[in-house]
DNA sequence: TATTGTTATACTCTATAACTATA
DNA sequence: TATAGTTATAGAGTATAACAATA
């Protein structure tokens, strides 16, 4: 069976993006968190008091979606909303937020070296700055 | 800001490939065709006759999501389900679905040399390798 | 006027279970 | 019994529009 497509960067990179995705929810599962929260707890632990919106503009999600998924963070205790000023939220990592960090932090750790021991040691340094190519504004 | 994800090959993988599917979604916008639609009608170019299962396996699209994708194809009369036995079918692509296969083809083209076009031209033999590791059975 | 956050809604992709018809 | 295809359904990510409150 022929693949017209294996041979096109955009397709791999779509493919391995999926395969890649799939592990990581997988690793996330004992914690009970799914991918775009466990993004955004690490990214609110990097950046504690961060507003929702500089939040938004980093990941690139829309407010829209950024509100339900805070509120669900919020009410397992993880993240604590504190006015800025009258229309803005500051963003802060409870205690137990922290903690959820670290060990989403060892569930990433585990999985990026899972990921990249597929990879041929002299592709990896180039797999790296061509990705951020890619993406990066 | 600090962005404690950035250097991770995981997360550059899954924005690059968000960046990329975006980008071929708008250029498949005046096609009016899904990526996973033109993923499909280019594998049948290049398989005519294929049955839906081995389709479904070569895609990692799970039989139950391939139903609606063909018969959406089916009534735009771009692709014909023929039977292969009592049970399986074989798949053809139309006049119609050959010319769109031309379109998509062209448009993909177009989005992958853009794509490619973001990465330095050292690294780009090492991405092709690297990405088929992290996807490839 | 522009920005922040929210609500409602819809579309796409993906996943599972239950079912039929056939091999 | 196992396989091919279908149906129904649900979860998750993403997108837009409309809105209230505030800067």
């Amino acid at each position: 069976m022929k693949d017209p497509l294996s041979h096109f960067p955009g397709y791999a990179l779509r493919r391995a993006s999926n395969a890649s995705m799939a592990a990581f929810a997988r690793a996330l599962e004992p914690l009970n968190m799914r991918i775009s929260e466990a993004t955004v707890l690490m990214f609110i632990a990097a950046n504690p008091g961060i507003a929702q919106a500089r939040l938004c503009a980093a990941l690139d999600i829309q407010s829209a979606n950024m509100t339900p998924l805070l509120t669900r963070l919020e009410s397992q205790g993880l993240v604590r909303r504190e006015p800025l000023d009258g229309r803005s939220n500051g963003l802060h990592l409870t205690p137990s937020g922290l903690a959820r960090a670290e060990d989403v932090n060892g569930a990433i750790a585990q999985h990026e070296a899972a990921l990249m021991a597929r990879v041929a040691p002299e592709h990896r340094a180039h797999l790296m700055t061509a990705l951020e190519a890619l993406w990066t504004h």
